[in-house]
RNA sequence: GAGAGCAUAGCUCAGUUGGUUAGAGCGUCGGAUUGUGGUUCCGAAGGUCGUGGGUUCGAGACCCAUUGUUCUCCCCA
């Protein structure tokens, strides 16, 4: 046969995951330097737990796993007929009763529904997993791929807030990455829709100005007529998304626009102090009244990264929510959280060449193989330099140096080894550098003097 | 779920209105070169042209179906 992946999979080669841990890893330091604590859950879940959270749609998105034992002849009838109800579009346990996890969000939801009792709140976890979803796979969209998640549940306190814009300041800046943090506040939104006298519309707005962006001002009056709003509705939207100029200028135009609503005067309230503490400490924090985000359930404050020189959908988003537990039977768990897009950072960091200098090295030196005898002689030595943390490596056989040097070569290896018997007899090794020629031939006995050679070497190139 | 493109060597791709034995570059392997690589030169291996059917004296090319893959819309990260 000839071996192939399942659509939308990936496998990773040695590059690229040396790049995506360079990223997973400086997320994860200031997630752990801010409080926040791991948290892994299972890549399946009870297909209840998952069903109806994610909208009609999310729900044929989810990939459902075929129960074992459908094969047993004592349960044929039943089988049967619930291959029929699936037919039909329901779900049924008899066929499927897990699903792989469709995104970290619902999973941390159960468990804090689940643990609630034993967590001490506030609680802060951070989440680092692939999700998977039966979409069809298209650019920069895949089937199988990560998320990275960080929330804190159990507080309302807008500090929450303003730690988590420092972490996704500080992760750009470490990862060097230009971006924009856009904020806003779902009560503004709600307050606009309020304003309109459609409060009960508040989803056909959001959908709607969430496409301004991509699709342009007339093509959101138009998706907001065939969404049954009047002219004069969809006037006061335009002067809303209209609003321009520093984040001050902002403020005070929408405060005049939506005036006479209290819950939009909250939100700008809470935008406002999150403006003020964040002041100077911040390299872009920018209002973007214009910022929607398709997802229903949040409540407060809203979040979207956007990379500043590179053209690409956003890299980061989250927001607040007032009660995500609620749908597992535990209320009053108000919670905030933020993502990051890490499939996207890393497109961006390959387009603008930051992992130059980044990385871990891989093998450090090659170790010539010049016969069984000389390898056993040199053994030891090898494995001193292991113990110094010299990433070393030995050649498998002994052939001519012709093929040992292009391994090195092939595997940007930078220092060869050789030891022959002339070498051990003398107590010496002789160390080549690759890309200088560099070459000396140096006493083997301190291990720690060779390793610091070959860093010295290795910062003098 | 709707639509479009693509499928030829390990990889990237040529292949003329349908016509002898399907090519190139890169890579791989061997040699020039048994303790000093990268360059160069010489040579070799590697293909049921995605699969199945059809049209034709003749199909890599045309037609139908099928599978895979890429992209767009919907939606999303």
């Amino acid at each position: 046969m000839k071996p192939s992946l399942p659509q939308g999979t990936r496998d990773f080669s040695h590059e690229v995951v040396r790049k995506r841990q360079y990223i997973f890893d400086t997320i994860r330091q200031i997630f752990e330097r801010y409080g926040f604590q791991p948290l892994e859950t299972p890549a399946m879940e009870n297909i209840d737990t998952l069903m109806g959270k994610y909208g009609q749609e999310g729900d044929k998105l989810i990939f459902k796993i075929l129960n074992n034992g459908l094969d047993n002849p004592n349960k044929e009838e039943k089988t049967r007929q619930a291959l029929e109800d699936v037919l039909e579009g329901k779900w049924n346990k008899q066929l499927t009763e897990r699903a792989l996890r469709y995104d970290l969000t619902i999973p941390f939801a159960r468990y804090v529904a689940m643990n609630h009792g034993s967590l001490t709140f506030p609680f802060k976890r951070y989440q680092i997993q692939p999700v998977w979803r039966a979409d069809r796979p298209q650019r920069g969209r895949y089937r199988e791929f990560y998320q990275c998640d960080c929330d804190v549940v159990g507080s309302s306190s807008l500090l929450n807030e303003v730690e988590l814009i420092h972490i996704y300041d500080q992760a750009f800046q470490q990862l060097q990455i230009g971006v924009s943090i856009k904020i806003n506040n779902r009560k503004i939104l709600a307050g606009l829709a309020e304003v309109c006298g459609g409060l009960e519309q508040l989803t056909d707005i959001t959908v709607a100005i969430d496409k301004l962006d991509k699709i342009g001002l007339e093509k959101v009056k138009e998706e907001l007529t065939t969404r049954g709003l009047s002219a004069t509705q969809i006037q006061t939207i335009e002067q809303y998304l209209q609003i321009e100029g520093s984040n001050e200028d902002k403020l005070l135009q929408i405060e005049k626009l939506l005036s006479t609503s209290t819950q939009a005067l909250k939100g700008i309230a809470e935008l406002r102090y999150l403006l003020d503490f964040t002041k100077g400490s911040v390299q872009s924090l920018e209002l973007d009244f214009t910022l929607a985000r398709g997802l229903n359930y949040y409540t407060g404050t809203i979040f979207e990264i956007k990379a500043s020189t590179v053209k690409m959908g956003s890299i980061g988003g989250g927001g607040r929510y007032d009660d995500l537990t609620g749908l597992f039977g535990v209320k009053d768990i108000p919670g905030v959280g933020i993502s990051f897009g890490i499939d996207r950072i890393y497109d961006v960091m390959e387009e603008l060449n930051l992992f130059e200098g980044k990385l871990s090295p891989g093998t450090e030196v090659l170790f010539f193989n010049l016969g069984d005898s000389e390898i056993k002689g040199a053994y030891p030595l090898i494995q001193g330099l292991r113990q110094a943390g010299i990433r070393t490596e030995v050649y498998h056989e002994s052939v001519k140096f012709d093929k040992q040097f292009k391994y090195a070569e092939k595997k940007g290896i930078p220092y060869v080894a050789i030891v022959g018997s002339e070498e051990i007899n003398e107590k010496k090794i002789t160390i080549k550098h690759l890309p200088s020629g560099w070459q000396e031939r140096m006493d083997s006995q301190d291990t720690l003097l060779i390793a610091e050679a070959l860093h010295t070497q290795r910062q003098g190139k």
